[in-house]
DNA sequence: ATGACAATACTCACTTTGAGCATAAGTTGG
DNA sequence: CCAACTTATGCTCAAAGTGAGTATTGTCAT
């Protein structure tokens, strides 16, 4: 516990969460506007008493060492759709628009977030909408009609991507530009800043992925389909736009997707049957952004006892062939034990 | 990241995901009934695409050693009422509705997960329901006219609590009766009653309240306020009923509770301004239902700075006097960066 | 054979945990 | 004031877990 205590927590008092837990503010005056973003832009009131529900995917694979997410018209809208009486339920639901929009099965699906607004995208006249999205995780079918929807999340936040180091974007362009936005805020502005994306000395934390879009966004320095902020401050960070918060959404998903593969093995719903121990790396690295310890990562896995040989060795065209290995599904049994990390007493 | 895989996971292929990724199904025949329960009981269908959504409140306190959750009805019921357009957002409707209700603030707020059926609750012409329910953290304001409505979580999970042993609960009523119901269901049904409940030489492992509610709510071993299955099997697990599916979501808001005091400091979100390091202690142990080793829980708690001494030492009753300490809240900002476990490279 | 390129094996120095043992500092009942 | 009790704190020790490298071993293309 204490460990209960562990990592980081924020506060929101009075304010909304975000998906991510992150910080909003600490009570402190000021940043009002930064408080209220997330879940409450505008949206005109009266009084009524049912909404349209909206299901929305954010739906993941990893193919030659790059994270792609699903996308429709021409990479700007996450596959989605309303829910509907006749569906049996959330997931059902979505599983039907998402098989019907991209014609690409669903595995592994989990819950992401439930927003409530969508004044980010919709005018001032649209009526309320609710959003639940989902993370799905599946393997891209190569060789058929698909590769059709399917791009590089990197597209979208070229600023994530440091598996060939610090990304320039960071330190031409987004690094000036939320610096001069933030000295118009305070110290609380410009120490989320540095942390979100590492400067002044702070780490890199891939986990923040959220937190580094909503800045940009409090700071008019992305924009999206709808509201092509374009020459407001004459200055954009580079990315892919998209339809109303749809970019939020994916990068709530990549935030999840970044922060679960560390605590429960869900990187192999992205791996193909049989893998060797360096694709499976490179999967982890490309969802990360990230480069990892090779030989640490190998015996991580191993006495973790998450893998276990096929015999067959993989046709590298390469240096020396590697093992294949399968996952080892009996863990997903097994891990269901773990868990604790409290300092109990006895045994 | 092997870590990336280091815990559990589930498959659930075609099937819904619970709240908390518990498993459901691996693919294997025979337990569709339970693969099927979770989001979709039932439910009339028709062509509509809006819905009416319902907040719900997990709001917890800990107070005395004992955590509580605020109730209504009689206990019957969480603080809960529909989403308005006049609401600003999801957690400020939430807000309105359990200030409204309860009188009591709101302080920590997180989104839970998002149910869309009430075919447990309600009748089989009921309409379609989206609830979103949150999980609330905070004091209870002892010496109000509140202690109203707070009541033990353990009332209606008995079972869940292990602070001073294995409850007689279990192994009394709870075990004979659900390995009585796994006969009937295949050795992958008697595997799940044994993990969840730590049975056949399995450890306990607390956060696994929502998977063992709803085992048992499968098993028909528990009643609710509307569906008071009594007679059935004659044999009931002990334990409070509430309305419609309340008790499924305060299991979830346990659940998530018990996963996220071992790695964000939200504890401190239940402690009053001061406290020593044993009442800190116990509210954890209330929490987690188990009791920690006292030295290596002042370990952790030091080491990791999430707390410091304000000079002043608690006027108790019995033994030496402790220190009082107060949550360091510069941690907040400190954790945001941690959080990584991959076996990075560089540094 | 010679290199180049990966896959695998092992080391080593710390750090982090799980479990106890030992003391210290008040309170309470003679 | 002393003995008995109760809780707070200090410390020790060994077993695991981690971060960073170094060394070897297979294969394929010259």
């Amino acid at each position: 516990m204490v460990t209960a205590v562990q990592h980081a927590c924020f506060r929101h008092q009075l304010h909304d969460n975000r998906p991510d837990g992150s910080i909003v503010g600490s009570g402190m005056a000021g940043q009002s506007v930064a408080e209220t973003k997330t879940e409450e832009r505008g949206s005109d009131n009266s009084a009524g008493r049912s909404a349209e529900v909206d299901l929305i995917a954010v739906l993941v694979a990893v193919t030659g060492g790059e994270p792609r997410v699903m996308t429709l018209d021409g990479g700007r809208a996450l596959p989605s759709g309303p829910f509907e009486l006749a569906h049996r339920s959330l997931q059902s639901g979505l599983r039907d628009w998402v098989e019907q929009q991209t014609h690409h099965p669903l595995g592994y699906v989990e819950q992401l977030y439930t927003f409530a607004d969508r004044d980010r995208g919709a005018g001032p006249t649209a009526a309320r909408v609710i959003s639940i999205s989902y993370l799905g995780l599946t393997r891209e079918d190569v060789g058929r009609d698909s590769a059709e929807g399917w791009r590089s999340w990197y597209d979208y936040f070229p600023w994530e991507d440091w598996r060939s180091g610090p990304p320039p974007v960071i330190e031409e362009i987004v690094a000036p530009a939320l610096t001069a936005w933030a000295e118009g805020g305070g110290t609380e502005r410009r120490h989320r800043v540095a942390l979100a994306f590492g400067l002044g000395g702070n780490p890199w934390n891939e986990e923040l992925t959220l937190q580094r879009y909503e800045l940009l966004y409090e700071a008019g320095l992305v924009a999206e389909a709808h509201q092509p902020r374009l020459d407001e401050h004459g200055l954009l960070v580079p990315g892919r736009a998209m339809l109303t918060d749809h970019r939020r959404i994916l990068a709530t998903g990549i935030a999840r997707l970044r922060a679960k593969i560390k605590y429960r093995p869900v990187v192999f719903e992205l791996m193909p049957p049989m893998f060797t121990l360096l694709q499976l790396q490179r999967c982890v690295e490309a969802l990360g952004g990230r480069l990892v310890h090779k030989q640490n990562f190998r015996r991580l896995v191993e006495q973790q006892e998450l893998v276990e040989e096929t015999g067959e060795t993989a046709a590298e065209t390469l240096g020396r062939p590697a093992k294949l290995f399968r996952f080892r599904h009996a863990v997903e049994v097994e891990r269901a034990i773990a868990g604790t990390k409290l300092p109990l007493i006895r045994s």
